[in-house]
DNA sequence: AGGAGCTTCGT
DNA sequence: CGAAGCTCC
């Protein structure tokens, strides 16, 4: 059977072997060689970070057992260019198919594009598959056949499709192999804090999910505000991995949600429906991702490129720490840094934090979760940071500003949370643990807490965050309307055009992150800026804070004359309802390329429907075309190689390239389409 | 009971 | 902002 005909299945964020599409149409053409290739500087900026690379490696050996005792093995190949690896594959085995499963963060999209143009050249044949999404993004649309542009429309159609989500694929019996073998990658040392909370692989994720359903999400409405999160599904890094389907995930919490329906458990009948919606709420994700490429860098609203974001390097280090000087926040930024996790309203509450109150480019914190969480996920963290900046149509409120002391006492009543990761505040009572500045001095004596000195004052107060924002904002609103009057009078060139937007550069500690290695004469402070992205023992991080003790005294001490915003400000001036319209609309209007986009994807998959042998209409919608747009001309992957070899540049890969790849893709859709 | 006015919350 | 939920007559 060598050389003959054997089929290529090339995993890459499914890692598993039941319901995968892929996989089971390999095994069905008969012998499979599955292939995982790890080209991570590929990813550019977005290069995995330190804990998200720990699961990759324990879930690839995982699958990897699994297919053993299916009699075949995972073929693992370290490279900087997963097309050039996969024609390689090809050459030395003689397979003439590839099955994939379809991602749709920009990156892949591109990607796999250009992997099934290559392969397709040397008469591979190609298909793909949908294993990650309850419904293609390109099978939801409105009554006009528009792409929605509102999450809660989104899901009501999503959850009343004509067709219901296909129903989870069996895992393959055996499959037949060739042998081949490639030199594994090894990656570096696991952690132990991690090893013992979390349990990479599939059969793992099958068992976080049983857990989860037959215990935590009966009671899942009741308590998800709570910070202390022994009551969420802890899905979210299996479910990035592909290891458990999310369809098996729907059907299974469906099955539930009709037993409770019928009992009359309305709790529980309301708990599924939350929960639903946060698996709605990844499906949006990617479904934004397909339709704004581009959504991960700027903010989809045009408007909010005119705001000014304080690019402050302090805050942005203070915030990182946990030493903002408030407790809900800094807990959380402990917890995030000691074991890459943080429950979700706890992420809501740090993010807002940091665009509202610091005012800090959402991007920069986006890329520091990305570095950072365990289930770092570019198109939810995409989806989840322009919700809290409010740069999408349905997003938060721009001015509305959340109080960590207020949403302390709603998700942390009793200061658990808080005393769990801020040790030093362990000894105050809870009627002062998430306002420690306003406690009386004999009470923060009693805690022995001396603030400004073990703990910080706050980094910038609330009111005066308040006051800056919506200066900031009436500023950004005037500079909005005086561009759009410059277009209309013709004096600037059209719309979402250019240079204008170019998206602040991260900070250069967080740059040095993103190209990591290639080995190069570390000097001192790389070796400290790459400690930032590790994720320490519980008792390193807090050493590590004792260390910047002094300097961020002086910080503090900045920050708070820095903080003379004028109380004067004309705050009245409302942003006018008209404006905000237009910049929905504009948005609406941006997206017509992409919707064209859309309709040609839709229609080559319909076409390319004819293909397969076992035509029911559910096998009609697998093995589509890749669902990807055509690429700029010179390649997203040539750009980033040639980054690697990065000349003394420190510059980021998304500074040079101004997110000009999504308008040249608006320019080449509407060309093409 | 019931509704004006206030707060909270939302992807 | 706008809907939903609350309070206070």
């Amino acid at each position: 059977m060598s050389g003959g005909g054997c089929s290529i299945v090339w995993f890459r964020r499914d890692l598993r072997v039941e319901d995968n599409p892929a996989l089971a149409a390999g095994v069905r053409a008969g012998a499979v060689i599955a292939v995982f290739i790890w080209a991570p500087e590929e990813e550019g900026p977005y290069y995995p970070g330190r804990v998200s690379r720990w699961w990759l490696k324990h879930s690839l050996s995982h699958l990897d057992s699994s297919l053993r005792s299916l009699g075949t093995s995972l073929v693992t190949k370290r490279s900087t260019d997963s097309v050039s690896s996969l024609l390689e594959v090809v050459k030395a085995t003689g397979a003439t198919q590839l099955f994939f499963n379809h991602l749709y963060d920009p990156l892949s999209l591109v990607r796999d594009h250009q992997a099934k143009e290559a392969l397709t050249a040397q008469g591979i044949a190609v298909r793909s598959f949908n294993a990650d999404l309850l419904y293609e993004p390109w099978d939801v649309n409105d009554a006009q056949g528009q792409p929605f542009a509102t999450f809660a429309a989104f899901w009501e159609k999503c959850l009343s499709m004509p067709f219901d989500p296909d129903a989870p694929l069996l895992p393959p019996k055996r499959i037949n192999s060739d042998t081949l073998v490639f030199e594994d990658e090894s990656e570096k040392g696991s952690n132990a804090l991690l090893a013992r909370a979390w349990s990479p692989g599939w059969s793992n994720a099958d068992k976080a999910l049983t857990t989860f359903i037959n215990g935590p999400l009966i009671e899942y409405s009741k308590n998800r505000r709570k910070a202390d999160s022994a009551t969420t599904s802890f899905l979210s890094p299996h479910l990035h991995f592909g290891e458990v389907s999310v369809r098996k995930v729907f059907h299974l919490v469906r099955i539930k949600q009709v037993s409770w329906a019928n009992e009359g458990n309305k709790a529980g009948d309301e708990s599924v429906n939350l929960f639903l919606k946060s698996i709605g709420l990844r499906e949006y994700s990617r479904y934004m991702s397909f339709n704004h490429p581009y959504s991960h860098e700027r903010p989809l609203l045009g408007h909010l490129k005119f705001f000014s974001w304080v690019v402050d390097e302090g805050y942005f280090k203070a915030w990182r720490q946990g030493r903002t000087g408030y407790p809900l926040v800094d807990a959380g930024m402990r917890e995030l840094w000691a074991t890459g996790w943080l429950h979700d309203r706890i992420r809501v509450v740090v993010s807002s934090f940091f665009v509202k109150v610091l005012q800090l480019p959402w991007r920069w914190g986006m890329k520091y979760f990305w570095d950072t969480l365990l289930d770092a996920d570019l198109e939810s963290d995409a989806l989840g940071w322009q919700y809290i900046s409010g740069t999408i149509p349905d997003g938060r409120a721009f001015d509305r500003i959340d109080n960590p002391q207020f949403e302390g006492y709603k998700f942390d009543p009793n200061g658990e949370y808080v005393r769990r990761w801020l040790p030093e505040l362990a000894r105050l009572p809870t009627e002062w643990i998430h306002h420690p500045w306003n406690a009386p001095e004999s009470v923060l004596q009693a805690a022995g807490i001396e603030l400004g000195s073990n703990y910080p004052f706050p980094i910038v107060r609330i009111d005066a965050a308040k006051c800056r924002l919506d200066e900031a904002l009436s500023e950004m609103w005037q500079q909005e309307a005086a561009s759009r009057a410059a277009i209309e009078n013709g004096t600037e060139e059209g719309l979402g055009d250019s240079s204008d937007s170019a998206p602040i550069a991260f900070p250069p500690d967080i740059q040095m992150e993103e190209i990591p290695e290639p080995a190069r004469n570390n000097l001192p402070t790389t070796a400290r800026r790459y400690e930032d992205q590790m994720v320490p023992s519980m008792t390193t991080s807090l050493v590590r804070v004792e260390e910047e003790e002094s300097s961020l005294e002086l910080r503090n001490s900045a920050e708070e004359s820095r903080a003379e915003v004028p109380r004067n400000a004309n705050v009245n001036q409302e942003p006018r309802r008209d404006t905000l319209n237009q910049g929905v609309l504009q948005t609406v209007h941006n997206n017509n390329a992409f919707q064209q986009f859309n309709a040609a994807i839709a229609l080559a998959n319909a076409e390319d429907s004819t293909a397969e042998s076992s035509s029911t209409s559910r096998r009609e919608r697998d093995g589509g075309v890749v669902p990807v747009w055509s690429p700029p001309t010179s390649s997203y992957s040539e750009q980033l190689v040639g980054d690697e070899n990065g000349i003394g540049t420190s510059s980021s890969y998304l500074q040079r390239h101004p997110q000009s790849h999504q308008i040249m893709n608006c320019r080449r859709l509407s060309q093409t389409g």
